[in-house]
Formats: structure tokens, sequence, C-alpha cells
DNA sequence: AAACTGCTCAACCGCATTTGA
DNA sequence: TTCAAATGCGGTTGAGCAGTT
């Protein structure tokens, strides 16, 4: 049979969801087949886990999400699956001569987010984190990137969280999703099994206590006072915890980029609603970076 | 207005692991 | 115990969009 490839449409959507509901999710070939849906089982599953099941959330990540995922990965992103001490041996060995490649758990950090996918997360690091680290020419996985995470973005992040005006309005969310060119309406089926939950407003408050629970064990370096950090960017130069003190390298071609950067990239510019401070880039405000850099304080 | 550039994110691919016959 | 199929995970790609020139 032929196999269809790329984005799903409408009524392949209608009729995964239907067929989930009469039979519920699992054994993604045949279902695939049962279905009559020329996709592979793969494919089924990706659609199903990643846009169509119906917890999964939409829009933006809120500065909650943003913070849990820097903290989690932090803790967890380069290290290997928990092992078997033979089977640890085994892949350090394999480590070593450069077969085995970093081990992101994605999955992992994913379930501390409800109703957001592994894939999301990867995206957003991919996108987001790792840019501005490319931006600082520095290793997004380096300890020297994730102090500077911790010190300078994290506390910004914190400050988001705590500030009224970040309560995440529904509709905004909503709206965001529904910008997206592929987000069409998805109608599900009335008699839906019980494992299939329409996600409400309630689940989103759950999202967010269960995060704070989290939240509070983020653990900052103790050079970092937050309300230190918490001062405007100009007092960040005489700031005494430097991240960047022991060899970090920022070059020209980094600092040449961060001129030619206009002040919305950085800035609160026009940031009125909700939607402005989730996509506030002043929460990876780099100029402060910059600005460190070029203090002479530091030279 | 058109061309170009950069960004986002859904979807694919390859590989590892798990499952079950 | 073996092996094929199914499942899960992380890396990568490319279409579509928005902003800039």
């Amino acid at each position: 049979m032929e196999l269809r490839k790329g984005p799903w449409t409408l009524e392949e959507d209608s009729l995964l969801i239907h067929y989930i509901a009469c039979h519920g999710e699992g054994q993604w070939n045949l279902l695939a087949k049962s279905a009559g849906l020329k996709r592979t089982g793969k494919s089924c599953r990706l659609r199903w886990l990643n846009y169509l099941k119906p917890d999964v959330k939409r829009g933006n990540l809120t500065p909650e999400e943003q913070l849990l995922i820097l903290e989690l990965h932090s803790k967890w992103g380069n290290r290997l699956p928990i092992l078997h001490s033979t089977l640890r041996f085994v892949t350090v060995v394999v480590f070593k001569f450069g077969v085995y490649k970093n081990t992101y758990r994605w999955a992992r950090i994913a379930q501390h987010l409800p109703g957001r996918t592994d894939n999301e997360i990867k995206n957003y690091w991919r996108t987001r984190v790792q840019k501005k680290a490319r931006q600082l020419n520095a290793d997004a996985n380096s300890a020297l990137f994730r102090d500077a995470v911790r010190c300078y973005w994290m506390p910004r992040l914190l400050e988001k969280r705590s500030s009224p005006q970040t309560t995440q309005s529904p509709l905004h969310a909503s709206a965001a999703a529904a910008k997206r060119t592929n987000d069409h309406v998805v109608h599900h089926p009335p008699n839906t099994p019980s494992k299939i939950q329409h996600q409400d407003f309630e689940s989103s408050s759950t999202t967010a206590s269960c995060s704070t629970t989290v939240l509070s064990q983020v653990v900052l370096p103790p050079a970092c006072n937050m309300s230190e950090l918490s001062r405007s960017s100009d007092d960040l130069n005489v700031v005494t915890f430097n991240p960047f003190s022991s060899g970090f390298n920022l070059d020209d071609r980094a600092l040449g980029s961060a001129s030619t950067l206009s002040g919305s990239d950085y800035g609160p510019v026009g940031m009125n609603n909700w939607s402005d401070i989730i996509v506030d880039d002043s929460l990876w405000c780099m100029d402060e970076f910059y600005d460190m850099f070029k203090s002479p304080a530091l030279s």
C-alpha cells in the first residue's frame, strides 16, 4: 500500500481521533491499517501524542515552564540514563570511543510539564536556548553557560512568574495557538472513553501548581543573590559573580552581531500583554552580558 | 512589491530498547 | 534463547510564515 507522508489532513486527523476514541491507543501499525490511514504506525503515534491528544497544551511556553526546562535540563541534560553497572561500564567504553552520542532527556523533562511534549521541549531548547548559546559563542551544555542561565535568566523568569502580568489567559493561549498554520480545529467525538479527557482550565491550574512544587527546588549558585540579580541592566555591570571570568570566549563576531541588534531585540518595548511577555526576548536579555563584557571592571 | 533571510515547529529518520511469539 | 516487530527517543529537515531589505 502506498504510504502517505507530510502534513496530516483534517480527514486523517478525524479518522485517527475517532479510531482511538473507539479502540484506545497502542498497536499503532494495526491501528493505522484498521483506521484506514495510509500512514505508518510511527507516524500515527507521533501525530496523536504530539498534536491530537486532548491533553496536549497549545501555545507558548510560560516563564514557569521555561524555568523548569532550564533547571531540569541542567540537571539531566547530558546525563546517561540509569544503567545497570555492567551496562554502564559498556556505555563508558563505547562513549570513550566516541560511538555513544549525548543522551538528552527530553521525554523525562516533558514528564514534569503536563501537556507539553518532548518534541516541543526539544524544539524550544534548540531554537531558543542553543541560539542564545551560539550568540555567546558558548556551548549550551557547558557548565559556564548553565551558570549564566541560573544566575541571569532564571531570576528573570522568576520575576516574570511572580509578576501579576504573567497570569496566563487561556484566551491568549488559544489565540496564539490558532495563529499556527497547521492548527485546524479538531472536533473530538462525543462518546470519548474515560481515558481521553479534554483539557480545561482546571487542568491548567494543576499544571501550574505542579510546576511550582518543582520550582521550589531550583537552586542558584551561592554567588547569585536574587535581589542583587533583579536590578537594572546598568547595575549588573558591577555584579561580583561573573560566569565568563574563567576563559569564556566572546569573540568579535559575537560582539559584532550584538551591535547590529535593535533595541527591540532586548528591551520590553511594546510589551503590553501576555503574548508579548511570553515571547519577550528580554527574558534572554543579552545586553547585560555584552555590557558586562565591555565593562572596565572586568578588564 | 518582490526578494531575501531567519525562525518556528510538525513530521520524518535512524537507532536503541522493549515486547512477545 | 532468539529474533522480528513494535515502540520510544533524540537529531534533523523543510514548509510556511514574518520580518527586513
